[in-house]
DNA sequence: ACTATATCCTGTATGC
DNA sequence: TGCATACAGGATATAG
């Protein structure tokens, strides 16, 4: 579910919160938020205790704590986890699956998640970027990122557009609801090749997609429901600038014609029939 | 290399 | 009210 931006505003959260402490006890509620841990979920909470988290990073929609070591805690949200930093004495939110006390402190960290696709590990050696999400490109609000660079390795893509969008090897941090608002931006249909742009829209492409994370991030996030929440319980508000997403029938903000949903990749696609047409284009014959 | 599909789960909304 | 079905913000493995 979270995609970048909530990613994000749950980084700062935690860095806000849990940065110093020390974790003295982990408990994990349910196996299965620990299944990518190299090990049992006993040795998860036996390898966890004791750590002090010096700071929280980001890479697309992964986050890792930093531990006084070289080692870290890798986390993924899935579809529907949260962090959540409540005082030790409050009851936990329904579907938490890990919980961490610290050392000093009145505050309980939660991991919560009611369809457990997300998880926890160990990283070690992973303070300075966990290897297990070595292939997860740079997202588009690292300093790292080259809009030339990754327009021209997009641009050599035979696959249709939402389709390398949505590719975390590729660019990281987009899912299903910046990808549809980002090509509503651009005008383009989810099925246009790739390699069927041109350099220059497919850097304007991604500017359309920063412009549309900076300001969900600025909004933080988008929160359809209680599934996704800040570390505090609190909701994004950018669900009231989509312009696509979830907004089958409803007028399109640019033209007013109905938009529609359809099926692509297993899910569902919003788009605007009269402003992202379907493409004629095709790429270059090989 | 690309594409389609299935899979991991739970909870909610919808229709009959 | 009960039941069946569809759907949900993600990532990965596998088969073709």
């Amino acid at each position: 579910m979270p995609e970048l931006p909530e990613v994000e505003t749950i980084r700062a959260g935690l860095e806000r919160l849990v940065v110093g402490k020390r974790i003295a006890e982990v408990s994990v509620h349910h196996p299965r938020s620990v299944r990518r841990h190299p090990g049992t979920p006993a040795d998860f909470a036996r390898a966890l205790a004791g750590r002090t988290i010096v700071g929280i990073s980001r890479r697309g929609k992964y986050l890792w704590f930093a531990f006084d070591d070289s080692d870290a805690m890798l986390a993924h949200l899935g579809m529907s986890g949260q962090f959540r930093v409540d005082c030790a004495g409050e009851a936990p939110p329904p579907n938490t699956r890990v919980e961490f006390s610290f050392e000093l402190s009145d505050i309980v960290l939660r991991f919560v998640d009611q369809r457990m696709f997300g998880g926890l590990s160990l990283s070690a050696g992973g303070v300075l970027g966990p290897p297990e999400i070595a292939h997860i490109a740079p997202d588009l609000l690292s300093q790292e990122v080259d809009l030339d660079g990754l327009a021209a390795k997009i641009g050599g893509k035979r696959s249709g557009i939402k389709r390398v969008l949505l590719d975390q090897s590729v660019v990281s941090g987009i899912g299903n609801i910046y990808a549809d608002e980002t090509l509503w931006r651009a005008r383009l249909h989810y099925g246009h090749p790739a390699c069927a742009l041109p350099a220059g829209r497919i850097v304007e492409l991604l500017e359309h997609a920063q412009g549309v994370l900076r300001e969900a991030l600025a909004a933080g996030g988008t929160s359809f429901d209680a599934l996704y929440v800040g570390v505090a319980g609190e909701a994004g508000y950018f669900e009231r600038s989509l312009a696509v997403y979830g907004r089958e029938g409803l007028p399109c903000p640019r033209c007013a014609a109905a938009i529609v949903r359809e099926p692509f990749m297993g899910r569902s696609s919003f788009r605007c029939p009269k402003c992202q047409p379907h493409y004629r284009q095709q790429c270059p014959a090989q």
